[in-house]
DNA sequence: GATGCGTGGCC
DNA sequence: TGGCCAAGCAT
């Protein structure tokens, strides 16, 4: 038997998201196990309108667990291409393989089973088997600790262990036995529609009569803060390798493939494709070295092009990217990546489906029109 | 337990 | 413009 103000918290979410809540986002129309899985796994710090988009060609493309696990994984990172946080797509991958493995294709419904599977943690878990399967567990995203953090004044930064352990508490407290499902919907709905981050909409709000940030007009000080950290800079340069494969006379002068190198699955970027990469520039000149580049001082400034650099942000790094041309064909060199593993010639006109980090699509992008071509 | 892991939008 | 954050998880 519940309390009664657990009982008074859930009622009122309820109401609202009966009248208010989100009912017809891709993932709702056919609430599988799947379904949800693929959309929770893809909201992991990421927001609703970004996701829906790569949902829908993802399911398009993977409409059964079955498909996903024997589709090659770099056809996978390549509908991920942009998303960010690569880790989830393999895990995904992974994860629809020992489904295939372990349960004969079909996704687990016990907690066990599910945290177990790669990409899964307890809120995931919690979101996948409450939406999907109406079972009563709860869960913890950033949106249901901001409305827990505000509605009780929750002190900390819920990135603090103890911190989320107490918002834990509240949430297993706070979900009811009955209608679940709708219940963690609808306070994610809330976080994201009503207590948003700055602004909350505290008039529409369902739970404003029983909340001390409303009482005391303070939401701006729940959730705490992150602490602050400096993010160091990094450059990088990135070997651009181009040539001509269409061997027409016309285009000459001009190239249209690019040498990308899959990355280890491990660290950023983990199984996606990027230019050669290297932090200092005369690493550079050592690679080409040694793959039989034989510059004098004049030959090497006019093999290189320096394209436009720019800056990509991570969340705990800045990267200034500085592309280094080379043309092959001008330098009339036949270059062998033989010895060398995971080197693919990228189409510019017709891409090969891997997944490809955002600052190799810029530079690939200016490529395809801009006067480098040239 | 702290840190690594992407990208886009917002103010 | 740049700092901050968004449906977390793995190590």
């Amino acid at each position: 038997m519940q309390f009664k103000l657990e009982m008074e918290f859930s009622d009122k979410v309820i109401k609202w998201y009966d009248k208010s809540g989100r009912k017809t986002l891709p993932w709702q129309i056919e609430k599988t196990p799947y379904h949800v899985w693929v959309s929770e796994v893809m909201l992991q710090q990421t927001q609703v309108v970004t996701v829906i988009g790569y949902f829908e060609r993802f399911i398009n493309k993977f409409p059964t667990i079955e498909k996903l696990a024997n589709a090659p994984i770099d056809e996978v990172l390549h509908l991920w291409t942009g998303l960010g946080y690569y880790a989830r797509a393999r895990n995904l991958h992974k994860a629809a393989n020992q489904i295939m493995a372990r349960y004969n294709g079909q996704f687990p419904t016990e907690f066990d089973g599910v945290i177990e599977l790669p990409g899964i943690g307890r809120s995931t878990a919690g979101a996948i088997l409450s939406l999907s399967m109406n079972k009563h567990f709860p869960i913890l995203d950033g949106n249901v600790k901001r409305v827990l953090a505000r509605v009780f004044h929750i002190e900390g930064w819920p990135g603090n262990k103890s911190i989320e352990q107490q918002l834990w508490r509240l949430s297993e407290k706070l979900t009811p036995k009955m209608s679940v499902a709708k219940y963690n919907q609808a306070m994610m709905d809330l976080g994201a529609l009503i207590c948003t981050r700055s602004k909350p909409s505290c008039d529409f709000c369902p739970l404003s009569s029983m909340c001390l940030s409303y009482a005391n007009y303070d939401w701006n000080n729940y959730p705490s803060k992150k602490p602050k950290k400096d993010k160091p800079n990094k450059i990088e340069w990135f070997l651009v390798l181009a040539k001509n494969t269409c061997k027409d006379k016309n285009f000459k002068d001009q190239y249209n493939s690019v040498a990308l190198k899959k990355r280890p699955d491990n660290g950023i970027w983990g199984g996606l494709y990027s230019f050669f990469q290297f932090s200092e520039k005369k690493e550079v000149l050592e690679f080409l070295d040694n793959l039989g580049f034989k510059f004098k001082k004049n030959e090497q400034i006019e093999a290189f092009q320096f394209m436009s650099s720019f800056k990509h942000v991570f969340t705990h790094f800045n990267l200034e990217v500085v592309p280094i041309l080379i043309n092959l064909d001008r330098l009339n060199v036949e270059l062998e990546f033989e010895n060398l593993n995971d080197v693919i010639w990228y189409n510019l006109d017709k891409p090969s489906e891997v997944g490809i980090p955002i600052p190799v699509e810029k530079i690939i992008g200016a490529l395809r029109n801009s006067p480098y071509l040239n």
